[in-house]
DNA sequence: GATGCCGGGAT
DNA sequence: ATCCCGGCATC
């Protein structure tokens, strides 16, 4: 009866061709091959962080702290975080860069590309420390990671990490560390020669900002010096010059600098810690709105008022920007190694707070149609058969109103 | 629960 | 652009 159908149906013939059920299959089908794919790639991804020289504190110990918030993601799968606590569960795709880098300029470390990694057996990893092997497979390596661009995987909530100088009314945006020290050097520390005479004093004068990639289109327009979406969470506000401020030795006159060595030794404390922390919020909708925004609920709830609300108790204050009215707010601000929460949780509390935008759909939907559409008359079974308008679930194109 | 279809993600 | 689906409104 079906091929009656088939047969008698020129349309279905053309548009059709039975093709959902095949595709899923196919879809499957492929599905499956990429999940074993997901392992071999999983497993190189994990050699190459243990073994890359860019991890100067074993992600390990950060983890560790976290008592293991994230372990249940659920696809962990056969990978049993008991036998090894230290591997286990670690690969939640968690901005290490959140918490603060002791001395690297925190690089796209391109955490947020992973994916949650179903690791498989993996060899030796299993049961021991998260140990070093097979240094062959370091493709890519800490230089990679530092240098190139990021290339994040497109994915939902992914967050592009961009460099912007702080010196005053500088605010120049750019992708990398290594471009946005070269700029510093070159433009404000007067300095032409190579990275290799750098003390690292560019690291000072810019930040970490991270965006929504997905906004990033027409958040980098609003990346003026002046943006006023721009904001820094730990430095008192007024001051352009935030990480700066916290220099020993800290109003340099912005041309010359050879005079100055504020951290001679070359090791600075405080240098990363503050400016990691500065985030800019681009969203044009109220639901995507992941803000970066730290919120004390790290382990379990036992706060239980951190999920629906938290009191401007603080200082620090975070703004973002709206598409409509836009919307400035202030909240209490953890402290970077704390910061923890994640895109969920955050959109929720920052939904709860403003005004959800739901309403808007509801007035500008379609009345209903009243004949038959292409689902009632022809049936689920001879999908087929309906318009390509119906099969897609959008508005029925054969039988209209 | 079934249906129509908007909004948006994936490719 | 095409395909697909979550989710909501309505029946």
């Amino acid at each position: 009866m079906r091929l009656e159908h088939m047969g008698g149906n020129t349309l279905a013939l053309q548009s059709g061709k039975a093709r959902p059920k095949r595709r899923r299959e196919e879809a499957d089908r492929l599905r499956e091959e990429e999940v074993d794919m997901d392992k071999v790639t999983a497993a190189m991804v994990l050699t190459s962080l243990s073994t890359s020289p860019l991890v100067r504190s074993p992600p390990v110990k950060v983890n560790e702290g976290l008592s293991g918030s994230w372990k249940d993601n659920g696809s962990t799968g056969p990978f049993t975080p008991s036998s090894n606590s230290s591997s286990g569960g670690y690969w939640s795709w968690s901005a290490p860069s959140d918490q603060s880098n002791p001395s690297t300029p925190s690089p796209p470390l391109s955490a947020d590309s992973f994916k949650p990694f179903r690791v498989p057996s993996l060899g030796g990893v299993g049961p021991g420390p998260a140990g070093p092997e097979d240094p062959s497979l370091d493709e890519q390596d800490g230089s990679s990671l530092l240098f190139d661009e990021p290339i994040p995987r497109k994915r939902k909530n992914s967050m592009k990490v961009m460099f912007k100088c702080l010196w005053k009314n500088c605010g120049k945006v750019l992708s990398t560390a290594a471009g946005i020290q070269r700029h510093i050097r070159t433009i404000h520390l007067g300095r032409n020669c190579d990275s290799d005479c750098s003390d690292g004093e560019e690291d000072f004068y810019y930040t970490e900002i991270k965006l929504n990639t997905d906004s990033v289109a027409d958040g980098l327009s609003s990346l003026s010096p002046v943006s006023p979406s721009v904001l820094s969470p730990p430095p008192p506000p007024p001051s352009p010059l935030p990480s700066i401020n916290q220099l020993p030795d800290s109003h340099r006159p912005p041309q010359s600098s050879d005079t100055k060595e504020p951290h001679a030794g070359g090791t600075t404390p405080l240098s990363r810690s503050a400016p990691s922390a500065l985030y800019l919020i681009h969203t044009d909708h109220a639901y995507q709105a992941t803000a970066p925004v730290s919120i004390p609920s790290s382990s379990s709830n036992s706060a239980g008022s951190a999920s629906t609300s938290f009191t401007p108790t603080n200082s620090s204050s975070f703004s973002i920007s709206w598409q409509s009215p836009p919307v400035t707010f202030t909240g209490n601000t953890v402290s970077p190694s704390k910061s923890q929460g994640f895109g969920e949780q955050r959109s929720q509390t920052i939904a709860v707070l403003s005004s959800p935008p739901r309403a808007t759909t509801a007035l500008s939907r379609k009345v209903r149609g009243e004949g038959k559409k292409c689902r009632k008359v022809y049936g689920m079974e001879n999908r087929d058969m309906w318009c390509t308008a119906c099969r897609w679930k959008k508005a029925c194109q054969r039988f209209t109103d």
